[in-house]
DNA sequence: ATGAAAGCGCTAACAT
DNA sequence: ATGTTAGCGCTTTCAT
């Protein structure tokens, strides 16, 4: 059978409680005892099961990702991995919820399996992250959650995010430094919080240069390849066209890049292109996409941090448990400046 | 607090027993009886805790997901993203551990991950699953394991494949039937058993229709889109250039691809590019890559069948618990005739 | 068909 | 500084 924690009590000639004691770096254990312990442990080969633990002590070292992307974007794999390596290093275990908030009933699902789990938290993404209904019934079962650029209620709970709005401005600025002044930009989906702030960084980098922006500079998008492909067709139909285009993510990037390439519009020669995200698609583009790079490992694995600490539970709308991260502008091959 | 099986059981008037049995979905309930504790259970909104169950019963419900992937491509996200709805759909939960081969020290943190969650099961992913060493050890504490795709020693456990070579015939021959005879190839990471078998089933076909092959059309790879741009730039430095590279994969594809726009050679009319896999990244790109369509979660669904089906501990190597799923050719824009 | 009692392996609370 | 006791919430015998 397994070993027991009684195993090696036994055989180290202590109590149970003195192992446990060690293996949870307890004070209070004289070093001569505690390196008997350890020694028995590796003899042994001794595991504390997890389940053991959790059921007595109330802590499940379990903490939960909430991802509602169906498209499964690089974003949601950069987060995961970023928790995930954040989670082993201090002992705990991630358990993925993917979501589909247009089916019926997952938040039911949601609900039992967070339950029936004893979660010690949960990191809760875009869009889920803005679900006013959910964050009600986490807080009803008093699980401590986390939530990656909300966007609003800020002082609901701890947050991580970057400073869109001023990463917007940033890039927009980096275009008009290049000479554009006809810049056309694509939206991403209204559910997003990043939505609206992009867009605001845009509009006040460009207003602030006195560059004025007509309506039909401005079209939907909905992040995804397709959708900046529409997008990139919509603004570059015009009888004159703009001289960039800077779309909210990387995806709808490489769609305009992809319509460029079918109405024959060189890139960047005569059409600067950038995104936002620096995912691993807009690397792997030609020319590679100059983007806002987001720190997306970073900002899940500060999540954890912000999670595991045991004051958090208290104070959990506390200002010091929302960590806004630095972004980076990436100049790539897509944004030249406009050929006269 | 919460509610436990006893607060059901005394409001529903029976025995802890006889609730778990409901909750289980035992025999031996009468029907009234089984109805009257369903309806405490909704009642008291009770949510068994997966801990006390596990701790008692020596299954804990959880499947492991061992991944070794750098580049967290979107082979790996797909894997996951299948085996994690699996897993939902049967209630077991799935944790993912990843896995740096590179760092040393990796495989004793993994093994006491395993030991002290009490895993079920693991599914092993490329190139992960052909390590003899560690599939030594999840045998040796008797863990249940299904392999993706390893491509050697079959009959060790369960595994899930597809027809890693035949899909590489298929492909070569759509190129051949275009009318390429001088196709460049580039293979993968030696490390992955795919790489061998690709290389094998593009060999063949050319074989099979009389052209051959010469040494300077096969290049070495690594699965990254920069191995793609260095792979395709030696193919595409010759002189006489071939007509046509198929690539181990789709990153790579998208690699050739940005090196013949590098080189200013059209594609498909100059250059035809094909890739495989059918990742994420296959659909955003310019043109779109004709690819092999892999289908990965599917293959992780069924490794997750394979895992929790009651007979599988007792014959891991039986045949029966060997699946091969089907690939696809999917034609799209990148690859068309050879201009005269 | 249903229930009573005895743990599963650990830690909290309270000794000593 | 270390040990003792009593559970955590469930399932497993084994009765009835």
């Amino acid at each position: 059978m397994t070993v027991t924690i009684k195993d090696v009590a036994e055989k180290a000639g202590v109590s149970t409680k003195t192992v446990s004691r060690v293996m949870n770096g307890e004070a209070h254990v004289r070093t001569a005892l505690r390196e008997t312990v350890m020694r028995v442990v590796e003899e042994l080969g001794y595991r504390p099961n997890a389940f053991a633990r959790s059921l007595s002590s109330a802590r499940s070292y379990l903490l939960g990702m909430l991802l509602d992307d169906p498209a499964w974007s690089g974003y949601a794999a950069g987060m995961q991995r970023g928790a995930l390596m954040r989670c082993r290093e201090k002992h705990y275990h991630l358990v993925v919820e993917p979501v589909d908030s247009g089916v019926g009933g997952w938040e039911e699902e949601l609900m039992a399996s967070i339950a029936s789990l004893r979660l010690d938290g949960a990191i809760l993404t875009p869009p889920l992250c803005r679900l006013s209904p959910l964050l009600d019934r986490l807080e009803a079962i008093n699980l401590p959650y986390v939530r990656i650029s909300p966007g609003e209620d800020e002082s609901r709970s701890g947050l991580v995010d970057i400073d869109e709005e001023g990463a917007a401005f940033a890039m927009t600025e980096h275009l008009i430094s290049l000479g554009h002044r006809d810049i056309g930009f694509i939206e991403g989906i209204p559910s997003h919080a990043a939505t609206p702030k992009r867009r605001a960084g845009f509009l006040s980098a460009m207003h602030r240069a006195g560059v004025p922006v007509g309506a039909d500079r401005i079209v939907p998008g909905d992040f995804t390849f397709k959708g900046g492909i529409e997008g990139g067709e919509a603004l570059l139909r015009h009888a004159k066209r703009p001289t960039a285009i800077f779309a909210s993510n990387d995806d709808m990037a490489l769609g305009v890049s992809a319509a460029a390439a079918k109405l024959e519009i060189a890139v960047p020669s005569q059409l600067a292109i950038a995104g936002f995200d620096d995912g691993p698609t807009a690397r792997v583009a030609w020319p590679p996409i100059t983007t806002i790079r987001q720190p997306v490992g970073e900002m899940a694995a500060a999540a954890v941090d912000i999670l595991i600490d045991p004051a958090y539970r208290d104070a959990p709308g506390d200002r010091r448990f929302h960590r806004e991260l630095p972004y980076e502008l990436i100049i790539r091959g897509s944004t030249t400046a406009p050929s006269a």
